[in-house]
DNA sequence: TCATATAGTGTAGAAGGTACAGTGTAAGGC
DNA sequence: GCCTTACACTGTACCTTCTACACTATATGA
């Protein structure tokens, strides 16, 4: 990286500047032919048309008719790069109207998951990293507007955005694979889930699991009604929200 | 993969099979000198000491006294390498004794969130894959077993321990992001989290964020209590959880 | 006009996964 | 007991992909 970017104070990573807009000033030398933006920009085209896997640096740079190394300028490696995507390819959050924090909550979530299953390349970029580009911490203030005035503790609202977005990371990774999404190279997931369980578990070593099968409740013959399925583990949450943020009321008076 | 292996139908991914136990029978030629069990466990043993990038064929089959290529007799691809790997490294999960199932869903949790953090290298490796193996299989079926008898649906209790397994593995990579445990090339998680994001926010875009900021909800000044955060969470679930019990034992009656 | 800092190129190297052909070894048929 | 056959493992070589380095070109300010 051989660009300074201006870091306010000394230690934020050049990347997380440059993804808040923080391109560098600079004068002598030619014009920059690139932004970060547009890097990101083609990386995500081909992520999305291809798969993560097709995602590299060469590819990157010749869909924007640069040299590969051209990239360098701009990003530190390509595990950067993979970073800067993710940002980059985050929507804007549902904007918290007028209704219940509940609502807003499930609406929240519902997003999120779709998001995440609309680029499932997402899910092979660590999903689980704290957010540090603006898009994605869009979507954390949000959730903490809606919560203000609820009654709840300071860091207990960035906990529960954790929870959520937790289940909606999960859920997006269950039902992309129960989909069959994860390419046939991964053999860990494949697309008859329940059927290879089915076949493998013992009833002796496995009573709940195989009491679990007999029921259907991997989708072993009916049909797999994800939505339901996110419904409810996002009721469970939010149940649990509801709880608390009822106990903290009465802990008010 | 040149070795058969017995699928008992036709469609059980090899290396699962393998991992169950499987090995090939084979007669005619050299006995083979490796096991999958021996190769996982040099490679955990790998992962362990150096981190997931330490885990090369080369390095494995190192440990092992065996060329590289050797590993191919076992394994399709390295990809299948850690799935296997992860398995066999997975813990007994706690054994459900005549406990509340609320005490046992809040021990098996937090076991499940310990094992991830005293082997971190696998958060790397995609931890939200759907189980295969015997032993993540075990963490299931202890779950169902406990919550057997309390009146739930069939697909409720793999709603739940989805749920639950979700939220450990999202604790765990925030702990350990947190604890700056993120090698120094990852930059999208830098130790000082809540200084970054504070130098970062602005408050005019970012109300709520800089609200929980101004209330030290990142740590930024207090020290940061991951335990009690945890559990924090975790509670949120088990009420939902509970919630959902009375509601179907009221059904019942 | 020149000095200088910067942007992008080309080449080459390094690392790591894996295909392929070959070598040796053990079981079973004659 | 020999020979065929199937299989385990080795060595080599290749391919892909990231990235370091030296170089060229370019634009600004003195």
């Amino acid at each position: 990286m051989r660009r300074r970017v201006i870091d306010k104070g000394q230690e934020i990573p050049t990347i997380v500047a440059r993804m808040w807009g923080q391109e560098p000033k600079t004068s002598h030398g030619p014009r920059p032919s690139l932004t970060l933006d547009r890097i990101t920009e083609a990386a995500i085209g081909i992520a999305d048309a291809e798969g993560l896997a097709g995602v590299r640096m060469s590819s990157v740079a010749a869909r924007l008719g640069v040299s590969p190394m051209a990239l360098y300028g701009y990003v530190g490696s390509k595990e950067e790069l993979l970073t800067a995507m993710v940002d980059a390819a985050t929507p804007p959050p549902p904007e918290p109207g007028g209704q219940h924090w509940r609502d807003y909550l499930a609406a929240w979530s519902r997003a999120y998951r779709d998001f995440l299953l609309g680029s499932p390349w997402l899910l092979e970029v660590s999903p689980l990293a704290p957010p540090t580009g603006p898009r994605a911490l869009d979507w954390l203030d949000r959730l903490l507007v809606a919560l203000s005035g609820v009654g709840l503790k300071p860091g207990e609202g960035v906990n529960i955005a954790t929870a959520l977005s937790a289940y909606a990371v999960s859920s997006a990774a269950l039902a992309h694979s129960l989909r069959g999404g994860a390419d046939e190279t991964d053999m860990a997931a494949p697309g008859d889930y329940g059927a290879i369980l089915a076949r493998l578990v013992d009833p002796a070593r496995f009573p709940g699991l195989s009491a679990a099968l007999g029921a259907g409740a991997f989708g072993g013959g009916q049909e797999w009604v994800e939505d339901a399925d996110f419904t409810f583990g996002l009721g469970l949450l939010l149940d649990g929200i509801e709880a608390l943020i009822t106990l903290r009321a009465k802990e008010e008076q």
